[in-house]
DNA sequence: ATGTTTAAAGACATAATACTCTTAATTACA
DNA sequence: TGTAATTAAGAGTATTATGTCTTTAAACAT
C-alpha cells in the first residue's frame, strides 16, 4: 500500500469537504457515514489535518469540521504529509539506509525518477481539483449501485 | 512504503544470488550475514521465494538456496508478487473497492499511468541487472564505509 | 546407525497499524 | 443554570507485520 488506511480516509474526507459549496461545518458523524468510515476512527484522522492546520473544527451544536483554507490551495500531498508524515517517497525502494546519489542501491535511478513523479502528483493536484472530477465514488451509495449493476 | 520489508529483503537477496557467478548453494545464515537481515526473518521470506519457484534450497551440509531460473529470466515484479502478492499495484490510491474504468475515484487517472509506470519498471528490470548494476551497497560493510567517511 | 549440517514448519513475541470506546472540554440554546 | 451537541484526548482492544526461537525433516559423512 502506497498509503495508510488513516491516509486514504483523510484524503477522501477532506475531497468530499472540498466538494462543498458552502464550506459551514460538517459533523465528523456525519462525513463518516457518507464515507462509509468509523466514526471514532475518522474522529482520529480528521484531529491530525486539524492539528496541521488544513481543518478547523468547531465544538457544540451546529459544530463540526470544515476546510480552513481554500480547496484549491491544499495539496493532496498536503494532507497525506499531515497524515502519514514525510511519507515513503524519501525511501530507497530497498531499504537500505544508506541509498542515495553517491552510494545509489541497483535500483536508485528508476526509483528516483518513479518517486519525482509520484510527488509531482501529488504536489500539483489539489483536493478542489479531486473534488471537481467527481466525488461520485466517494460516497458509498453511489458505490454499492454500481457494484450490484 | 511501497513495499514491504519482507519483500525488499526477498529482492536484496535474490539480487544478491544472482551476482554470484556459479549458481551454487549459498546457506541463508552467510545470506543474512552479508545482507545484515536477520537470519531467522530471511529464512520465513525465502521460503516464499522457494515455494514461488524462484528460488530452490537443498538441505544438509553444503546445502542452501540457489536461483532456479537464469537471472536474466527473473523480473523485479516476480520477487515482488511472489512475496507481497498481486500487491500495491491494483489498488485504488484512495483505497476504495470498486474504483476502476466504469467507476473511476478522483485519482484514478493519474494514478492508473503511476501504476503502470511502476509496473513497466518492475516488469523490465531483472535480477540479473540490478546486479551487475553494482549491488556494493547491498552488503553492509560497504554501506558502513560509505556512512562513515 | 549415529551425528552434523542444513532448510522447513510451526509456535511464540513484539511492534505497528487499525479500530473502539469512554471521558473531558467547548459551545449553543432553552 | 442545566442539558444536548459536538470535537479532543486518552485508554483500551484487534489485527497485521515483523522478528525470534524450537522442533522436525532431509541430506550427508563417518
Amino acid at each position: 500500500m502506497l498509503l495508510s488506511k488513516s491516509c486514504m480516509y483523510g484524503l477522501r474526507a477532506s475531497v468530499q469537504l472540498a466538494g462543498k459549496k458552502d464550506n459551514t461545518y460538517v459533523t465528523i458523524r456525519e462525513l463518516s457515514e457518507d464515507l462509509d468510515i468509523s466514526f471514532f476512527f475518522l474522529t482520529k484522522v480528521l484531529q491530525r489535518l486539524t492539528q496541521a492546520e488544513i481543518l478547523e473544527s468547531y465544538k457544540g451544536p451546529n459544530g463540526g469540521v470544515r476546510l480552513l483554507k481554500h480547496p484549491g490551495e491544499v495539496t493532496f500531498l498536503d494532507v497525506v504529509t499531515a497524515i502519514d508524515g514525510a511519507c515513503t517517497l524519501n525511501e530507497c525502494a530497498l531499504g537500505l539506509p544508506g541509498c542515495g546519489v553517491m552510494k545509489p542501491c541497483p535500483l536508485h535511478d528508476k526509483w528516483s525518477i518513479m518517486k519525482e513523479n509520484i510527488m509531482n502528483m501529488m504536489q500539483n493536484i489539489t483536493i478542489a481539483e479531486l473534488a471537481n472530477r467527481g466525488n461520485d465514488n466517494l460516497d458509498l451509495d453511489g458505490l454499492i449501485h454500481y457494484i450490484i449493476r
